[in-house]
RNA sequence: GGCGGAGUGGCCGAGUGGUUCAGGCAAGGGCCUGCAAAGCCCUGUACGCGGGUUCGAUUCCCGCCUCCGCCUCCA
């Protein structure tokens, strides 16, 4: 394997090489089901699965795990909002957000572990700590040591005196102001459904933990990825590193961070009023489209979400798109199964996830496809289109984004449908317009083009005949 | 204050010490088409600012400006 990735703590590009050979444990931080979720959340979600798919492609069995952070102040104080229990908040946007993935072709996780599911594993891991002297408890809660661990800052690159102690630090308990809480004892008011029994007392979840002790427990002491956004570089992810080696376990061989979704220039999040929620994004945009934005740039590199781009991604993907249908018309369906990808595409991926670099190589074999279409079924031009096909369907389906691809045949919420009322309406004026140019009659063929249009039917004529489509 | 990242042609977005170049979108010209559409061909001479190194820098070094993320919940 020629795969080289980005990894946040060596602070620059290594040769990846995973633990055991053909076995990738990949794991993801995902969401705090406080809300629903956006465009930004999305773009996580289609970045591992690039990942994803590209490990599978290089031959790995690939394990990945998602987790689910269901229990913290967020969701507690949202639910008190609502009115509403709890969990029925933290389940019904946990099915949001699987749908957003599953709308834009993730494939579901392995595992998608639920904090709330993990309390044993997170006595058993603060047990280890409590007695290996890194944690202590105080007051009810229980708290990391970060004095104790003398590689703290390693990952986010900083030194603990650099650190700004939190303003509402815990200092009664805590021994440092930059200690953290493994577990938060139960408070006034809370629900009584959200606190475990712990030898310490009944609490919940510290949001770091949960993450530790369900990494292990699905992949492993020991396993090859961890991936998230950068603003958990410090402190979430520094504090797991914390608490499991602490605990001795090596943990993450490699850490992964993608950039964010960012609109008019702040970062795309709930707090700041920002966010374009999935729904509004595909009243006016397939889903297939979307992930070929989010696809597109470098997933370290920061998108600024505007319409505007969004719209001239799609138009890029559809350049494709029609590829793709024209050449199946032309040449049949390709089959994927034996295809070799392009040297520089594979190249591409194999640098560090290069996707612009990679769908450049899309749109130039695209290209020579459409010059092969145009020789219109001279010399070996079919032979060429059908090449062209199969290797720009592979490297879209590496990307998830092949047109043909079973996931984007679905109907999509927001699509245009036909019925047969409607199909047999069009094919009968479509009959009389060409009843209409065969006569020399353009006017009158050209009315009829432009009132299906004004109704919402493009027409294409093509020497195959006439194509149309609504939209 | 500390840590990390970024400023590229009308827009999005790659990349590199030099001569031919990303790629896409949009625009103009041409071909094709009855006309469109789609497609193909051609065109644009860009790299935040100021120094420095170099035969030569957008690419390396120094300084500066601006922006983003993190140091507090966050994909």
């Amino acid at each position: 394997m020629s795969l080289r990735l980005y990894d946040t703590m060596a602070a620059q590009a290594r040769d990846f090489h995973p633990k055991t050979l053909g076995t990738v444990g990949v794991y993801l931080c995902g969401a705090t089901v406080q809300s629903r979720p956006h465009i930004g959340h999305m773009r996580s979600g289609v970045s591992y699965d690039v990942l994803r798919r590209w490990l599978s492609y290089l031959g790995n069995e690939v394990t990945f795990v998602r987790n689910v952070t269901d229990i913290d102040d967020k969701v507690l104080s949202k639910s008190a909002e609502q009115g509403i229990a709890w969990w029925a908040l933290a389940y019904a946007n946990e099915r949001a957000f699987d749908a957003g993935y599953e709308a834009l072709g993730c494939a579901a996780p392995t595992y998608a572990p639920r904090a709330t599911g993990h309390v044993p594993e997170m006595i058993e891991l603060m047990q280890q700590l409590i007695e290996s002297g890194h944690a202590y408890t105080g007051g009810g809660d229980v708290f990391f040591s970060v004095r104790s661990f003398s590689e703290y800052g390693a990952l986010s690159n900083r030194q603990l005196d650099d650190m700004r102690p939190a303003e509402d630090a815990d200092i009664t308990h805590k021994r440092d102001p930059r200690d953290f809480a493994l577990w938060k004892r139960t408070k006034v008011g809370e629900p009584a459904s959200a606190s475990w029994n712990t030898p310490w007392g009944r609490g919940r979840p510290g949001w770091h933990l949960e993450c530790s002790a369900m990494a292990g427990k699905y992949l492993g002491d020991e396993f090859d990825i961890h991936g998230g956004g950068p603003e958990l570089i410090f402190p979430h992810h520094e504090n797991e590193i914390a608490q499991s080696q602490a605990a001795g376990r090596p943990f993450a061989r490699y850490w992964v961070h993608h950039a964010l979704v960012n609109m008019g220039g702040e970062k795309m999040a709930k707090s700041v009023g920002n966010v374009i929620s999935l729904p509004e994004l595909f009243t006016r945009f397939r889903p297939v489209e979307v992930r070929y934005y989010l696809a597109g740039p470098h997933y370290r590199s920061p998108i600024d979400y505007t319409p505007e781009a969004l719209a001239d991604a799609a138009a890029g993907f559809r350049r494709l798109e029609n590829f793709v249908q024209r050449a199946t018309e032309r040449a049949g369906t390709a089959r994927l199964d034996r295809v070799e990808l392009p040297v520089k595409f594979s190249q591409a991926m194999d640098d560090d996830l290069a996707t612009p670099r990679a769908l450049s190589v899309v749109h130039e074999t695209a290209r020579l496809g459409n010059q092969a279409l145009g020789e219109g079924g001279k010399g070996g031009s079919t032979v060429a289109v059908g090449d062209a096909l199969a290797q720009v369907r592979a490297m879209l389906g590496v990307l998830g984004v092949d047109p043909l691809d079973a996931q984007w045949q679905q109907p999509q919420a927001g699509d245009r449908r036909t019925d047969e009322t409607t199909d047999a309406l069009v094919e009968l004026v479509l009959h009389q317009r060409q009843a209409a140019r065969e006569r020399k009659d353009y006017a009158a063929a050209d009315a009829v083009r432009q009132q299906l249009a004004a109704a919402g039917v493009a027409l294409e004529d093509t020497p195959a005949g006439t194509r149309w489509s609504l939209g």
